[in-house]
DNA sequence: TATTCGTGGGA
DNA sequence: TTCCCAAGAAT
């Protein structure tokens, strides 16, 4: 017998897809995509919310949605349109890659979603969870949506001890989902299932007095709740020394760069920067160097007026940020822009610069 | 499989 | 303050 069929052996499967439909259909919160189901919003929600809260993605999605309302007007935007009104949501990627499969689907499929896994699962930055979602929400198909609010719901519900950070594991709890979800109302299965890590089984302190499947949880029974999931931890991030500078021309327009189209923040635009090592040399003259060597011109740095410091989730940047001005001509590109200041609110900023020019502003 | 991809909020 | 994280996917 599989490990999957042996952990629901004796799981009261339609009482507990009766518990929690029915507190889904009565406690669900009021969020601006589940006001229909148009598998385009449906799937922008999905891709917003990976990764990021509720409360953190509404003011975004509805702004979408408004500048975008359609799977036609986001196919013909400006991607840096789409990367602008993505500016603060973080994983930029997403937005490029829902774009790409944006225009797959108008070209491939007239404009309309697909509704099979492998077409789906087909589109750039559509995932397992992801596929599942789109097709159980916005099309009724019974597929498993296994994200972690649904691991850490299921493992306490059937006291299932495995790492769920492990990539193996979530495809446990996908078989496992296949068994146990409800044919006749998939989409508040799974959205059950979330909604239920999201506000009821938290990842501490859960409110199982409240829990509308406490009579089927496992771990509840045991009183081990608050010990599961298992979930090992991830290692801390690596500091990088970084020296930035806003510099300005005569006419006080700003030199900003657009960074490459792969890896971190791609096609996000920032002020020149350059990464550092304090044991060879100042920052300041590290930067100095930088902006001959990569922009051939003889800046003037002046003082350094801030110091920054962002956090991701794998570094952190130390960013010492100077002033400087440039006397000789520099050629504008695609990647290479003077701007005044009044016009760097029209192109995207990841937040470490965004604060770079808060400084800036502030001096 | 493990790492790379952001950000802001909460314990 | 420090840590962990929150509706994952790509490589």
């Amino acid at each position: 017998m599989k490990q999957s069929e042996n952990i629901v052996n004796d799981f009261n499967i339609e009482q507990f897809q009766h518990d929690l439909i029915t507190w889904f259909e009565r406690e669900q919160r009021i969020l601006p995509w589940r006001q229909d189901q148009d598998p385009y919003k449906v799937w922008v929600s999905e891709i917003m919310l990976q990764q990021t809260r509720v409360d953190t993605v509404i003011p975004y999605f509805n702004r979408f949605v408004e500048h975008f309302p359609t799977v036609e007007s986001l196919a013909h935007a400006e991607e840096d349109k789409v990367l602008k009104a993505w500016e603060g949501l973080g994983y930029y990627s997403r937005a490029r890659n829902l774009q790409a499969a944006v225009k797959e689907v108008h070209e491939q499929y007239g404009g309309k979603v697909p509704n099979t896994p492998e077409e789906i699962s087909k589109l750039k930055g559509v995932g397992p969870y992801t596929t599942g979602a789109i097709l159980s929400i916005a099309y009724g198909v019974p597929e498993p949506a296994v994200d972690g609010n649904v691991m850490r719901v299921m493992s306490r519900i059937l006291s299932i001890w495995d790492d769920i950070a492990k990539p193996k594991t979530r495809k446990l709890f996908e078989e496992i989902i296949r068994l146990i979800i409800s044919k006749d109302n998939p989409s508040y299965f799974n959205q059950g299932l979330m909604e239920l890590g999201a506000t009821v089984c938290t990842p501490t302190s859960p409110s199982c007095l409240l829990c509308p499947v406490r009579e089927h949880c496992r771990a509840f029974e045991q009183g081990v709740q608050a010990e599961l999931p298992i979930k090992s931890k991830k290692k801390p991030p690596k500091p990088k020394q970084m020296a930035a500078v806003v510099l300005t021309n005569e006419k006080g327009e700003v030199l900003i760069h657009k960074r490459p189209n792969k890896g971190l923040l791609a096609n996000l635009w920032e002020f020149p920067n350059v990464e550092v090592d304090l044991s060879i040399g100042s920052d300041k003259d590290q930067l100095k160097a930088f902006l001959w060597t990569d922009y051939r011109t003889n800046a003037t740095l002046h003082q350094q007026f801030a110091t920054i410091q962002h956090v991701f989730s794998h570094l952190v940047w130390n960013i010492a940020v100077y002033e400087g001005s440039i006397a000789d001509d520099i050629s504008e590109s695609d990647t290479r822009k003077l701007v005044s200041i009044d016009e760097l609110e029209n192109y995207a900023f990841p937040v470490s610069h965004q604060n770079i020019l808060k400084e800036y502003r502030l001096r």
